[in-house]
RNA sequence: GGGUCUAUAGCUCAGCCCGGUAGAGCACCGGACUUUUAAUCCGAUGGCCGAAGGUUCGAAUCCUUCUGGACCCA
């Protein structure tokens, strides 16, 4: 749709930035100078070289982030990945051509400088420019190198100016890398494999949540986003492999709040010959470990909480805490109707006809009463059988699965449990599935008939565990909202209107994809 | 799905109650300045006030709808 009136918009303030920018690259080029090169070598990076003795060389590259001029001395500062410093052009000893560069400069351009380091009168590291190259332009002004970037919308869909300009941002992003690698290297090193299975699925399981839908055209099948990577991973272990893990993306088609996010990063493993307990323990080691080498400490300050992973994490029983939390006995029902009743006897304020399922029902109550009392990292434990329909049932008590979730901060990091693989119990419990979904719930599993055979062929007694690593990036960076722990979290419609004419002359129509 | 708040210059915000046709700081442009660091000083430029309708002599301001965003509730 061509606004007829854009043409009156040429004077518009983002068009002025252009123009004279425009005007810059053109004195730029008119000197045979590249306004975007090829590339720059450097000796440093910029916080390497702010610690070098006066008088050392060093060749650095980066982004200008300010300019302060004195006439004859200018001062500067550049940024690169490891953090920012001051340059300085001193007039009267810059070449001919270094002076067109400075004077053709705006705070955003990329450039590449060598000189040697000195020290101001208040003593701060500054390299003097002896050489410069132009390296890209930038052509729209950064935001307020005070201010920063405020807007919630721009800071979401423009992340990069985000990084950029605002403080903590970068060392967030850096906080959530260093936490996925620390994870890489302790299941590497007690002999576990990373291995990859789709996520286009022809059939949803291993989490009770909506999936994605989509269309396989060639083939003309309905396919989904996997909502967990479970089955495939048990199906690795049938084939002999034994320990496996994958760090992957997982969809979820639910609504959007602070403590989920549609498409987020889930770590799953499964490890043979385990049980549910082997896994306490090692999760427990594991998380120690990732906090120990992420942030040094095993206390985690969260919204002035102080969260003590060195602590013991207590185990609580599922069924006895929700009993003496509310005095409903979640077992003591045979159908839902009974349960029913007797949560809006005795919780009143419990929505019940949400819940359109057992399970549903006992999900409810727990996540409206038990849950928010959940601080401190503990273990709950001893789910109700028709919780999950992949776990192993007790041996002593069939009516509880040998499971545990680790809950901090009211928050479920971890769900683990020992696996059924007794093929026929599966195949009753994906049934039942069915009936849950015939009940109107809809955030059930499907039957997996490759998954049953799979296990009809053998699997070895096992254990798996998932562990959201957005929830742990965001008590581990003290975030509010796991909008903050992904870089481009899912934004609804099409792009913001931006600048109205893109400086490359990138025209609307690529706004398409998302 | 329901409620509250929000959208004004490139960025950060005022103006809105009580209608009279747009303001500041930073950035940008011109000038001065060899130790600045949110540099400073002087001067100039810059807005279809998220979109569409309505009320009015007159709307950034009041009303309706829509769109994006934030928060709370289910």
């Amino acid at each position: 749709m061509v606004d007829p009136g854009r043409n009156s918009t040429r004077h518009t303030m983002a068009s002025q930035f252009l123009r004279h920018r425009r005007e810059k690259l053109e004195n730029l080029r008119e000197a045979g100078i590249l306004a975007y090169a090829e590339r720059y070598e450097t000796s440093h990076t910029v916080a390497e070289a702010m610690k070098l003795e006066d008088g050392s060389k060093a060749r650095i590259a980066g982004r200008l982030m300010a300019v302060r001029k004195f006439g004859k001395l200018s001062f500067a500062q550049l940024r690169d990945r490891s953090g920012k410093g001051q340059i300085s052009f001193k007039k009267l000893e810059l070449s001919d051509q270094a002076k067109l560069i400075q004077s053709n400069l705006d705070v955003g351009d990329f450039i590449g400088v060598e000189g040697t380091m000195w020290s101001t009168q208040k003593g701060e590291k500054t390299l003097n420019i002896e050489s410069i190259e132009f390296l890209s332009k930038s052509m729209m002004p950064l935001p307020d190198k005070f201010l920063g970037l405020k807007d919630q919308e721009a800071i979401y869909r423009q992340r990069y100016l985000d990084i950029l300009m605002n403080d903590g941002v970068q060392e967030r992003f850096v906080m959530r890398s260093l936490v996925i690698r620390t994870i890489r290297r302790f299941l590497d090193d007690h002999d576990f494999m990373e291995v990859e299975t789709p996520i286009l699925q022809a059939a949803s399981s291993g989490a009770a949540a909506r999936p994605f839908e989509t269309e396989h055209h060639a083939l003309k099948e309905k396919l989904y986003m996997r909502i967990s990577p479970e089955t495939y991973l048990k199906r690795l272990v049938a084939g002999g492999l034994e320990r496996v893990y994958e760090i992957g993306k997982n969809f979820r088609n639910e609504g959007t709040d602070r403590s989920h996010l549609q498409e987020f990063t889930m770590l799953e493993w499964y490890a043979g010959y385990w049980d549910y307990r082997d896994n306490m323990r090692f999760i427990q080691q594991l998380i120690r470990n990732v906090l120990m080498e992420a942030t040094g400490s095993m206390v985690v300050e969260y919204e002035g909480q102080k969260l003590d992973f060195g602590a013991e994490w207590p185990e609580i029983d599922y069924r006895q805490a929700v009993l003496d939390d509310t005095g409903v006995d979640i077992m003591a029902h045979e159908d839902y109707e009974s349960l029913a009743a007797d949560i809006k006897a005795k919780c009143p304020e419990i929505p019940v006809g949400k819940a359109k399922s057992i399970p549903a029902l006992i999900d409810l109550l727990y996540k409206l009463t038990l849950r928010p009392k959940l601080i401190q990292p503990c273990f709950l434990v001893h789910h109700p059988t028709e919780m999950v329909p992949l776990a192993r049932r007790n041996t002593e008590d069939p009516r509880v699965l040998d499971m545990f979730q680790v809950v901090v901060n009211t928050w479920e990091i971890v769900k683990a449990y020992s696996e059924l693989v007794d093929p026929v119990d599966q195949r009753e419990r994906m049934e039942g599935q069915q009936d849950l979904r015939d009940q109107g719930d809809d955030e059930t599993m499907m039957m997996e008939n490759d998954f049953i055979e799979c296990m009809e062929y053998g699997m070895p007694p096992m254990s798996g565990l998932g562990l959201g690593i957005d929830r742990l990036v965001a008590l581990m960076t003290g975030v509010d909202s796991l909008r903050d722990t992904v870089f481009f979290p899912n934004m609804r419609g099409k792009a913001p209107a931006q600048s109205n004419s893109a400086p490359t002359g990138e025209s609307a129509s690529d706004d398409a994809d998302e």
